[in-house]
DNA sequence: CGGACCGGTTCATTATTCAAACCAACGGTT
DNA sequence: AACCGTTGGTTTGAATAATGAACCGGTCCG
């Protein structure tokens, strides 16, 4: 493992709920030794990528991600995209609706938006890392990756988030079967109780899937009418999203959505 | 220099106008070896920092950065604190409002906000660079760094911008101490033609400067009368702005802004 | 006081980076 | 076609930087 490497990677251990983290603790969470996570952490807070806090000493991120994370959007602008198809689908469902991407084995959330037609909704948080296996989102991009990383997913411990969770990797490859027909995930109450998810695949210009478009809604909400309502305008609002990043559905993907 | 710091810095050559680099211009630009610039990026490419388009080959800013900042932004909510208070600002002033903050010897513009009052309007840009000697913000956060900083910042040659440009350093340092007494930095057309600003600084929780919080209006709108508004709602809010990040003024600070 | 942490530093050993030359491929000229 | 100047990417001993065990000086706790 390089340099620089090791150093990008000791920024995947903070998250939302350990913000800050202490040399000996980075240390052990990475397996390096204390001089070099110290000599790593100190470049990188020279260039403002970690900070120290005042009290404690610890490490958390710096402010340089805000710059740069504002150069990237400017460069490609993803995230104002996706926000402005998630503004139009919520609106038109009533529901909460989110975009999650794909970064090497990973699918994060990007971006979400609320409906506020009704009391109860279901709530995200930014920049979350979705599993594969009990979420909408993941079933969706999952059923349009390579075979091989679908095995590689498959063949990893998968979590029994709730009672409804299915963990059975041969039923799970019969469900992706059923989503590249349909061109549509579903999971209900796989990843919490009491949600009823619909997620469909994004693509890029070379027809790879990068992520998911997804609404979510409780189940107690999720009458007949109101499941066609949120698969027409989730057929409608994926294939717009999708178009207006640059990228092309692939070939034989399904494409009955109303016009 | 240290690999980790090579790395990042290859970051720093990305900004609005040239969102993506090809490895030779990278290598040219960097001034490193071509080999060891590949290395660097393909490890940062690895971890998503940054990514190659399609065609071309060339490099760009990654999806990780969007990750990274929405943890930052968790862990420590500057971002939203300052176009919050920005929000108030501008509507009070009718102008537009900006915060920028000092990242090493940088100055980075981190959020905006316009009012829809008037027609016309000062416009800005995200992740914008500004330069100290011209702008009304630099002149706020120079005025209460340490002399060193000073001193490094007024020896580098200073760009004469518009034919109001003040480039003499002598005077630069006369400015600065009039911002000193009144807590106050005011640009007129040294940036931008027409445009006149005011600043002042925000500090953090040891009372050292951070950055400023400004109003920039268009020279022909700034009457005795709206002038002194501008300045009374500036000490108002950058003293809130300050308070809400969880800053002190430092010993000596001017404070006679209206409750 | 003694022990167990903590963040940070030292220095001989070891691995990486450097520079320069070299590939293969692409797009224009001649 | 041949040539040219690019591009991204790779290879080579010689120079340089990273590494990790031990060490320092704190602070907290009994």
């Amino acid at each position: 493992m390089g340099t620089v490497t090791k150093a990008l990677s000791l920024l995947s251990f903070f998250n939302r709920s350990r913000s800050t983290i202490g040399l000996s603790e980075m240390a052990r969470l990475s397996g390096l030794n204390k001089a070099t996570v110290h000599r790593l952490l100190t470049e990188m807070q020279a260039q403002g990528f970690v900070e120290q806090t005042g009290a404690g000493r610890e490490y958390r991120l710096g402010p340089a991600f805000l710059r740069l994370a504002a150069l990237r959007e400017a460069a490609v602008p993803t995230r104002d995209l996706a926000q402005a198809v998630l503004a139009d689908l919520s609106q038109a469902t009533g529901e909460t609706a989110h975009v999650s991407m794909l970064h090497g084995d990973t699918l994060v959330t990007v971006a979400y938006a609320y409906s506020p037609q009704h009391g109860t909704r279901v709530t995200m948080e930014d920049a979350e890392v979705l599993t594969f296996h009990n979420t909408s989102s993941g079933l969706a991009t999952l059923a349009f990756s390579e075979a091989g990383f679908v095995d590689e997913i498959l063949s990893r411990p998968l979590e029994k988030r709730t009672p409804h969770t299915e963990t059975d990797p041969g039923k799970i490859r019969a469900t992706l079967s059923d989503v590249r027909t349909s061109g549509m995930a579903q999971n209900i109450g796989g990843f919490e109780d009491d949600v009823h998810s619909h997620a469909m695949p994004l693509f890029d210009a070379q027809s790879h899937v990068i992520g998911a478009i997804a609404v979510a809604a409780p189940t107690a909400r999720m009458s007949r009418n109101h499941q066609a309502l949120i698969q027409r305008e989730l057929r409608h609002h994926a294939l717009r999203l999708t178009r207006l990043m640059g990228g092309f559905l692939p070939d034989g993907f399904q494409r009955e959505e109303a016009a």
